[in-house]
DNA sequence: CATGAATGAGGCTTCATTCAT
DNA sequence: GATGAATGAAGCCTCATTCAT
């Protein structure tokens, strides 16, 4: 779960130009977060969301151009800073495996800081396929990279990098989805540590 | 992946008496299974349904209560039958590794096989939660248990069992995702081997 | 004001397999005719029509597709019907003045007993622009034909066809607009003389 | 086409006192007479006239009450502008078929001069119908005048003046919709020829 | 069993207008 | 004079569901 910087831009978001405007945009894009993660993107309504958000249901468009924006914005906005904190928290590891512990650690403490926020990402499969494929391939080609460069130096076994990489992934992503979405937990620290365990040496042994 | 058997009801469809009615039923949970896969729950209507199938829109609720309802039918169908094909698949393997083995490859050929049904297994997240959940502890306990005895027998390292499972199933979602609905082409041979190899004995050196 | 006649297909119309939903197809153009001739296309809201014609407000979906498409089948209808009427009424007429005697007639009688509905016509320019010059086209290919046959038979001066076509049309519809839109009466014989001996010898004389 | 001069007054419009709020305004009527023209009335909103007047939505309604008002300013200026261009034409013409000979060439000029203007006044039927009707009753009253004063000279034969007026008007009219606005051109020479020998001397025979 | 017309609540979105700055 | 954020009513349309035939 090592990934690099990156920035973002949205045509389909109207910044405002005031500080009530920012707040406004503020409140409603917080709102939605709450409800998408709480209730799902398609059993939420712009009017559950201005509502919540404390304005008026036309206030909404000001600021995005329909629901699909408001959801991507969420999505472009988690990952950016996901990324960024794993990118941060990874800086001074010095094998590939430290970085891949501390990866795993951080990852966790994000999807347990913005629980229904990672919910989100889940969803875009079945709101915004295009804009889930790039937030993973996206994230995927940096931790690749990462990959390559720790087997040149002899750090990580004889896999196919893409491979791996998808593995961790999922090893993440059912981890966080089985303690911390469904527990609403942190991931115990003996099964962390058995997960370390897994990546690193494997489990099964021949005979 | 490796599960056992088992039978489910579902009192919110009502089976046809007659060999007409059973074609019906089957006409319809098919044009839902298509629709679904391809559209997701959420952007497929009744009439879209009734539609492909060729019936009128009443019908519908004839055989089943809701919406909703289809949709568990088909989660349920998915459930039972890539559970069976795996224990079927798996029963003669000699070691718990050849078991996962086997176990990973029926997975991924039922996903190829069944690429629609699979994903809307995804999406039961943000239908129905509750069932999800079910299904993946269903598949878990079942797997955990397997782990267990391996473990009893000396074939697993000492990881926690549970953490050990999720780890698996992320991994065959991951690369099932990846490889079979992104690209819609078999898991690859040489990332097979890849992942086989990595959960054998894992990727990283510590020095 | 001779037209021939003229089939017309709309896809966005779903034409009702039972008596009841003839009916109820019926009612609803019948309010949208009322309404549009009353309001205009812009002032009249689907709730107004569906309100009107005592049916739900997805009833009116059922039968068109959008907005639009009951405005599209109210002026194919009255093209239809007009151009049909005049066909008729013209039939026997052994001169092209008398042609034009009768034709102008009926259209007068027409657009009294359709006063709404042919109001309807003059908003196409605003509502569906291609809907309308296809309209008027129609209507003036086959009166251009008519005029050239009946010049090469010596009935007409020699006057550029379209051009004249395009004057008598003009004439027509501002006369109606003016006596039967404006006034809600019938073109007052004397009114109707002078237009007769106006289209057939001229109004000036040059000195 | 012949009319005479006019003032006019409306105290819906808030006639600025600075340049600044001169420019502002022109701006704004502008863009408006674009975009009624381009798009018609109902399919512009306010935004976007102030959009493209580059001014904010609120600017709007320092100097119009609301969204029928510069509508309303727009007719007024195009009728005022109109009839004083014919009038001043037609001044110098000896008889009366010379003056319309000079109107009709105004009018078309004018139409392709000011396309979109022109098409404005045709929609003022459904946005404002009392606007509409005065506007070609004011037309209309100075027309009818004209060519009184001319029956009484001998230069117009014997047809009811209001039926002619409104017969020349309908004529204009039609012309210039299939000619100016339709095909964006100038009314071909032969065709504008035609439309005199017809309003001259008629176009049909008995026999 | 099957049909298909009918329902009506509710979702998304637009837009004329107001008003505090 | 000008701004631009905010409003909220109202419009168009969808769709799960019911029911008479």
């Amino acid at each position: 779960m090592v990934v690099d910087n990156e920035v973002f831009v949205l045509e389909e978001i109207n910044l405002p130009k005031t500080n009530r405007g920012q707040e406004t945009l503020a409140k409603i894009s917080k709102a939605a977060e709450d409800l998408f993660s709480k209730k799902g993107y398609y059993n939420t309504s712009i009017t559950d969301i201005t509502h919540k958000a404390d304005v008026a249901p036309g206030t909404f468009y000001i600021y995005f151009k329909d629901k699909k924006s408001v959801f991507r914005f969420l999505v472009e906005e988690l990952s950016h800073t996901l990324r960024r904190e794993i990118a941060i928290a990874v800086r001074d590891c010095k094998t590939r495996f430290d970085a891949e512990y501390v990866g795993f650690r951080t990852f966790f403490n994000f999807v347990k800081k913005h629980r229904g926020l990672y919910k989100i990402i889940w969803e875009a499969q079945f709101v915004d396929d295009k804009l889930f494929r790039e937030y993973y391939s996206k994230v995927a080609d940096g931790y690749i990279e990462g990959i390559k460069q720790a087997q040149a130096k002899g750090e990580v076994g004889d896999l196919d990098p893409e491979a791996l990489v998808y593995c961790l992934i999922g090893i993440s992503n059912f981890i966080g989805l089985r303690w911390v979405i469904w527990e609403n937990k942190e991931v115990p620290e003996e099964v962390f540590e058995s997960i370390m365990r897994f990546i690193k040496a494997g489990a099964f042994k021949d005979k």
